[in-house]
DNA sequence: CACGAAACGGAGAGACTCTCCGTATACTGG
DNA sequence: CCAGTATACGGAGAGTCTCTCCGTTTCGTG
């Protein structure tokens, strides 16, 4: 790659970042090319399609998924702590930018996606925290790692469009969680209310 | 009203529908201006935003959302099953057409929104649900309708972006009413798997 | 330093939304 | 039945965004 050509790749990057932070995942094309002070076919030779720079974008924070996962399943925390904790790091990393949550959503499990190492990094680290808690007998039968994947991402994209109560994301993973977890332990007094 | 507007509004819903449920919800609007042989400005005036044409739309098959809640009700059904029934009428309507269940969830508690009405008559139709299974003590406290429906609701819009294996929906459906029954409801034996 | 490969950039085509306003049509009173 | 007017029509066109094409520039090597 020739000199030139990286600085303007990691420009576009962290013009990109910039913009989609500020605009969403939706923001024009061209505004990044333009404040990245590079013209819209360069921006389209590095990045061929939004979903493309999106990964590149994503990638930089995709490691703190797995750095939460290994905290959650290394605490041993009771399944439904565990797993409140869990969700709401995860709902909250992918609704850092609008338009996030449904982007990473509807790639899951699709493996021609640009993004697709993502969303198996997601669903990986997803698989930790559940292998863990079935292991010591917490998780319902029948669970699967990609539709819990898809059940946290489904309220992560109801919660990015609109602004919720802040609390109503949590009473809605409170009750995935109540779905998820072994019937034969009881709720603890401090989760009733 | 004059009488060619009446026609010319009759006729813009009709072909809507039709290209709405080819297309999904985003169909270009100049599209259906054309195929309904008016031109954009006479669409426009009758519909100014795409949600006032969605709500005239979906106005048709609203009805057929009250008819169902109710007949579960009345079914009489334990809580799983009637739940489970519920929630598959409730995704399959709102996914009728690409793009609903979005369009739909995402106005879900917005009264500002030209298809709130609608999201009422869902809100309301399981409520009814919720408050029948609720009165014979079948559901765990703290459950609410709307966070249940936007619940259901992601759950439709993250099955609408992309083909989910068919018994994928089932699956977090379950997961869902297993949150949402009260505990001291064994699970039968056949929901177990 | 010169030359070929690599990269640049922006003009412009195509798709879509939405508005504006000159034209045409339906209704009403005489 | 025939104005006259309010109402409605329609499509041209401006604005926005995506994406491509290709003439021009720059890099890096021999």
């Amino acid at each position: 790659m020739r000199a030139d050509a990286l600085k303007n790749h990691e420009k576009i990057v962290e013009v990109a970042a910039q913009v989609f932070s500020e605009k969403g995942l939706d923001a024009p094309i061209d505004d990044i090319a333009t404040r990245a002070g590079v013209g819209a076919g360069t921006l389209y030779r590095h990045f061929p399609t939004r979903d493309d720079l999106i990964d590149a974008v994503v990638k930089s924070w995709m490691n703190q998924i797995d750095a939460a996962a290994d905290q959650v399943v290394a605490s041993g925390a009771p399944a439904r702590v565990a797993l409140m904790e869990w969700f709401e790091t995860y709902v909250s990393r992918i609704s850092r930018n609008k338009g996030g949550p449904a982007k990473i959503t509807s790639a899951m499990g699709k493996s021609e996606s640009p993004i697709y190492s993502k969303c198996e990094t997601l669903r990986l680290a997803n698989d930790r925290v559940l292998s863990h808690l079935r292991e010591r007998g917490e998780l319902r039968d029948g669970v699967d790692s990609l539709e819990v994947c898809r059940l946290i991402g489904g309220i992560a994209v109801v919660a990015d469009q609109g602004t919720l109560p802040s609390d109503s994301i949590h009473s809605m993973l409170t009750v995935v969680i109540e779905g998820l977890v072994s019937s034969d332990h009881a709720v603890g007094d401090s989760s009733r209310e």
